[in-house]
DNA sequence: TTAATAGTGTCTCTGAGACAATATAGT
DNA sequence: ACTATATTGTCTCAGAGACACTATTAA
């Protein structure tokens, strides 16, 4: 055994984007089909490389999200949640991959039946619950993006991330029984929404649905943190329905 | 320019160790002094680069705790909380540094005036406030680590890990309102500990200091996450004292 | 007895949870 | 009028905050 020099080892980075929205009252989260070999044909988060020596990491999760999903990257929710570098986890080799949250409104429909872009929202339950094959490590990422977002719908407002630039009180409300997958009382929510201040702010009112006393409509205030916070119930992690 | 197949950039993986711990009521974080050229001299966070190739990384933060500090590993709690790795934050090239939170008892003195190994316990507020030539971006991971420490001591039983094996009631006050940096009333802090289950439970009584009425001892109860949580002060921003 | 710290009791107010009642639209 | 959804009230109970009081030791 000689004396060289010690050289740290290097590794690949990577991020990998958790995009969170609401389908049919539903957690969805945006899957892509890899078409390179490792896992080829697998579902995967977006995600990939770091693109060259001097990007940042934060500018390269807006990149991503804006080249997978074509969102409004700058009005999107996007943080970084976690690290994941077990030695194993990518038969490539060593790589790290800082994972993000990032949190979608509703969007507009591709086309009409179009599902190919369509085709990589999937139901967060069944990602998590499912036998669906997905790469890497990436239901564990899954798994504890979806546990960060519901910790975060307590304590900030985010859930109007979920939805677009006005809703109702009662959209709101299916952001939370979605996300936390329970049911949730609609006049305690109201009161509760609309006695925290600076959460949600008067928008003008509604002209929705076919039948029904039409909703007012709100926008999202300037508080980001809730004081007092959104209480999660107890039971909060069976499934819904 | 050529068709060269495209290479993704490599980057150094390093592990910061933010550990904090309590000295005559205050919350203190170790720094080490640096040796080596990049900003040679100036006080830094314990940590480094991974060691060999297939090291996993929270591996390697139980290797830098154990080397840094000579802790019981195995007893501390230890845990990611950030990334850092902004292209221009060490001058030898691109080092993407993964960060720790650990939280260590009160250790007992290394000898009697002996502060060499003292001598890394720095007053948290000093470090954040103060004007203390720091190595890289560390002043913001402290930062950030010693905000996560304030929201976990919130919603789990971290401020056990403050104290030794057995501590009073009065011990685990001084772990909130160091942390916190506010006082709080030992009366309805008793109450709210004792109230909450499985947080604390009895040790015996002690027999404690010069004067006053002893104190009862507790050790961590099996419950690592308290609810309700215990509440912070709205103005918990303020310094104490 | 006094000093000093440990621990208990009480009152009030806010906020969560359960649930009834009213308002406003379309048909 | 009837149905469906939105919005407002009311009651009760748990828990936080403020504060007075009792208990147990050493000197």
């Amino acid at each position: 055994m000689t004396d060289d020099p010690w050289v740290p080892p290097v590794v690949l980075l990577a991020v990998d984007l958790v995009i969170l929205t609401l389908r049919e009252s539903r957690l969805h989260v945006l899957l892509v089909e890899r078409g390179i070999d490792p896992y080829k044909g697998s579902l995967a988060l977006p995600g990939g490389f770091l693109q060259h020596d001097g990007e940042d990491i934060t500018a390269a999760a807006h990149r991503e999200l804006s080249e997978e999903a074509d969102l409004d990257v700058e009005a999107l929710s996007l943080e970084q949640f976690g690290v994941y570098g077990e030695p194993g986890r990518d038969p490539r080799g060593r790589v790290v991959s800082v994972a993000y949250l990032a949190i979608a409104p509703r969007l507009p429909e591709p086309s009409a039946g179009t599902d190919a872009a369509d085709a990589g929202w999937q139901s967060a339950d069944s990602v998590l619950l499912g036998d669906l094959e997905l790469a890497f490590d990436h239901r564990r990422i899954i798994a504890d993006g979806v546990e960060r977002a519901r910790v975060k719908l307590e304590h900030s407002a985010l859930a109007t991330a979920f939805c677009g630039p006005t809703f109702t009180i009662t959209d709101l409300q299916d952001v939370y029984e979605a996300v936390w997958g329970i049911s949730l009382d609609p006049r305690n929510f109201y009161r509760k929404v609309q006695k925290t201040e600076g959460f949600i702010v008067p928008a003008g009112t509604a002209r929705k649905a076919a039948t029904g006393r039409p909703a007012r409509l709100f926008r999202s205030g300037p508080c980001t943190v809730l004081r007092p916070p959104m209480t999660r119930p107890a039971e909060a992690a069976s499934v819904k329905e």
